[in-house]
Parts: C-alpha cells; sequence; structure tokens
DNA sequence: CGGGCCTTTGACTGGTTTCAACTTCTGTGG
DNA sequence: CCACAGAAGTTGAAACCAGTCAAAGGCCCG
C-alpha cells in the first residue's frame, strides 16, 4: 500500500513494514482528477502533500486572473506551501493536478503523531526539507544566471521527457516568460537546427 | 557560550544547559573580518554555518567576474550551500562576510554525532529547513509577482533599516537589477516624495 | 590627501512583453 | 462520428523595462 511512499522513505531512513502500516494510518489519500484543485490561495494549508501518482503544479494568481505557476511536484515529491502550512495561515500559493494524479496528505496533526511514533521520519523530513531547499537555491541561481532562452534551452535538455508531458503554456508561465515568446523561442531552435 | 544559538534552538525545541554543552563541542567557531571569505565556489562545503553576530552573503559568479548575490544571512540564520553539503560536491556558491562577524560551523561528521546525541535537534534543523524552503517559495513568487522597481520599493519598506546595513550594489545585486539601474530607480523615488 | 571603490548620469541597445488577429488543436454533446 | 466552441499555439508590430557602456563625480579609508 502506497508503495512509492513507501519506498521512497526507505532511501532515506530504515522503515519496517510494521512501521510502514503504522505510519499509514495517518496517510489520507486524495484521487485528482486534471485541473482539480488540492488547494486554494486563501484557504489555510491543512497538509504536507506526496505525489505517489501523476504531477502537480503550484501557481500564484496574478493581476488579471493570469496564474504563474512556481514549482511542479511529480511523482516521488513531496509539496506543500510551506509558510501557509507551519504558520497556520492562508495560502498565497494554489495547488493543482495537471494530470489524473493520487496524492497522499499528511495532515499537520498527524505529522505531529508520526513524529512521536516513528521519530527516524523527523529525519527524513528534516532531508526532505533541505532537498527542496537546495533544489530553490540553484533554482534562484538559474534565474539569475540566464536569459529566458538559456533557460528555456537548459531545461529542454535537461527534462526532455517533461516538456512533452505538460502543455506550452505551462511550460512558459514555469519558466517566467509569456507564451508567445517562448513560441518565438522554439520557432528559432528549430530553424537552427534544420 | 554561543548565546545567541543556544537561545534560538530553545524557540524551536527544548535543551537543558547540560545538553546545550553537549552541542557546542561539536561546534567550530570561526571568526570572519569583513569581505572574508567562509566557503569558495569550487570547494567542498563541510558544515552548516549559524550567523552568531554579524552578516554573511551567499553569491555566484557570473561571467566577467561579476559576483551576484543570492541570500543573505543575518544574526540567528544558518546559511550553506546545501547542495554541496548534502552531496559532497564541490560548491556552486560562495560565502563571504559583508561585515566582521562570528560564525558557528557545525561540520557534517558533527552534524550526525549532534543527531545521535540530541534526537530534538533533528527536529530543530527540520524546522529550520523547512522556514528556509518557505522563504525561498515566497521570494521566488516576489520574483515573478513584481517587476524591479516595485521589488526594490516592497524590499525597502519591509527591510528600511537593512537596507542603511548594506552597499548599495549589494543590494543591486540581491535584487537582480544592475547598480546603476538601482540608482536611477532610487533618483525616481527621491523625486516622487518631494 | 590620494587612490580606488562606489555611485550617478545619459545615450544607446536589445530582450521580452503586450496586444490583437489568426490558425490549429482538443474534447464534448448532439 | 461529426460539428463546433473554447482552449492552446503562432505571428507580427509596437512599446517598454532594464542592461550595457563610458565618463564623471563623490566618498571612504589607509
Amino acid at each position: 500500500m502506497y508503495s512509492h511512499l513507501i519506498k521512497h522513505i526507505r532511501n532515506y531512513v530504515p522503515l519496517s513494514d510494521e512501521q510502514a502500516e503504522m505510519l499509514c494510518v495517518h496517510i489520507r489519500p486524495i484521487e485528482l482528477k486534471k485541473k482539480e484543485h488540492l488547494l486554494q490561495e486563501g484557504e489555510i494549508c491543512r497538509a504536507n502533500y506526496f505525489v505517489e501518482q501523476g504531477g502537480l503544479c503550484m501557481y500564484f494568481n496574478h493581476e488579471k486572473g493570469v496564474e504563474k505557476l512556481t514549482q511542479f511536484a511529480m511523482e516521488g515529491w513531496w509539496i506543500s506551501d510551506y509558510m501557509s502550512m507551519a504558520l497556520q495561515k492562508p495560502a498565497t500559493f494554489g495547488i493543482k493536478a495537471f494530470e489524473d494524479s493520487l496524492v497522499l496528505a499528511l495532515d499537520v496533526e498527524a505529522q505531529e503523531k508520526v513524529y512521536a511514533e516513528l521519530p527516524q521520519l523527523e529525519r527524513y523530513f528534516r532531508l526532505m526539507m533541505q532537498r527542496g531547499y537546495a533544489a530553490h537555491q540553484t533554482r534562484l541561481r538559474y534565474i539569475r544566471e540566464r536569459t529566458a532562452e538559456e533557460t528555456y534551452l537548459s531545461f529542454r535538455s535537461q527534462f526532455p521527457d517533461f516538456v512533452q508531458r505538460i502543455p506550452q503554456y505551462m511550460l512558459a508561465s514555469y519558466l517566467g516568460l509569456t507564451p508567445e515568446y517562448l513560441s518565438e523561442l522554439r520557432k528559432k531552435d528549430s530553424t537552427r537546427i534544420s
């Protein structure tokens, strides 16, 4: 049960089958259809979410109802509005599925119980948070280092399959540029190859 | 001893005086003069660093030897190149003092010992990493949400004292714009007031 | 008091956005 | 299974935000 999650945890800390059972009791599974919301801006974020299957994206509402993506979360990634979750204040981000997904929620109250019962998970989540922090340090660097065009090219070569998996307007939003301009870059890129 | 650090930890987890002693044994204090380096790009990052006094900044080397700042760390903040520290790969960031500082290093080997002796610190660092992660989520949002001018104005109103504490070229670099353009914004801003 | 670093100024450049119109794709109901 | 509507992608023109470059002025610290 929840095999991806258990396997993922075991990459970082020991967890017996029995302990895995103890953890699963606290998990609240959520099935999401494409475009369904997991968290809306303004709600108080109740949980940390693990993507067991499918894919989520995090966004915020810019002016004129334009949504800007800030993160993706694929199978094996945790995601949440950590500011909202930690302080129990209204979320400034929304989270939704860009594919049909199975998400495992670990609610804030459940987190405390889990840490009490399975102390090694404190370590596991420390490592997850550290990984997320590190990823953002790297990401910020990329944003500052490259022009939009370089960002696109390097993203494309680093995650070629992922680029196929999501629509272009989402990719544009994630990379911080307009769909129109991304289209232009793609054209420029393809003429260069031929 | 290391009173800021101990006090900081006690905001998050219990720590007896005796336990504080046990922790301090593993701390490696480092005094830095203004502009001295704590970590150079290319080195392997050995530790997580706590700013007991003074202030540090994190940067990377862009082309033409231009340094771009990505983070500051003031008293009471932990900082490190977490990618380099976790994977023990060469750092892609540098860290240096922008004021005379007292820094407390917790080396990677020491971290493991500390977690074994004082399990509550696993929780403390989980919370610290989560805080850092959350701060970066928010930061990325600000970058995407605002123009350079808005970024400057909001930063100035949020941290007025900090703006006084650092030279303008550092602030410009941190905000992701050129010193020349920041100068222009400042002028525009001041004429608007008068 | 001198030299180098920091800041300012102005002209020019260009990467990227905006807007609007058009085309292509997609999925949903009849 | 087709039709059609709305969503997604493309194109081109105009505008603009911000960077680059070069030179001058100010200021801090040895």
